[in-house]
DNA sequence: AACCTGACGGACA
DNA sequence: CTGTCCGCCAGGT
């Protein structure tokens, strides 16, 4: 199996900071941005949708600023949306309703230090 | 190098 | 509350 190594900084950068999110917890895209100090909720989004590692980075953690859900598996709505909410009720996150994450679960990654 | 495309976010109507 | 607009920034053509 060819594991693809042709892989961006970003993109290690993104993929590193997504697997420190504690079980049970979810942050943003904005806030993975904010903490590496690089990019933008936006690039971040496209790095995990590309995400090569997909169940072993816990990508599905990752959800919007405003309590939804966001995409899954390179979908945006659809079944695999479904699986990524089914995945987190099962390591205990809850739901305010169908598609908003209880904000009591948001965590928020450290900040990289400025030297 | 230019242009296009988003698993986004915040502002505003 | 919902929908639209625009800024954002890495990646692929």
């Amino acid at each position: 199996m060819k594991r693809p190594s042709n892989l961006t900084e970003y993109q290690q950068a993104v993929y590193d900071c997504v697997s420190t999110i504690p079980k049970g917890c979810v942050t943003t895209y904005g806030s993975l941005a904010q903490a590496m100090d690089r990019g933008s909720a936006r690039s971040a989004g496209q790095a995990l949708r590309v995400n090569p590692f997909a169940p072993r980075v816990p990508c599905h953690r990752v959800v919007r600023s405003d309590g939804r859900l966001g995409g899954f598996s390179g979908q945006t709505e659809g079944p695999e949306v479904a699986r990524k909410r089914t995945l987190l009720q099962n390591e205990g996150v809850r739901f305010t309703d169908a598609d908003h994450v209880h904000p009591d679960c948001l965590w928020t990654p450290p900040m990289s230090q400025p030297s």
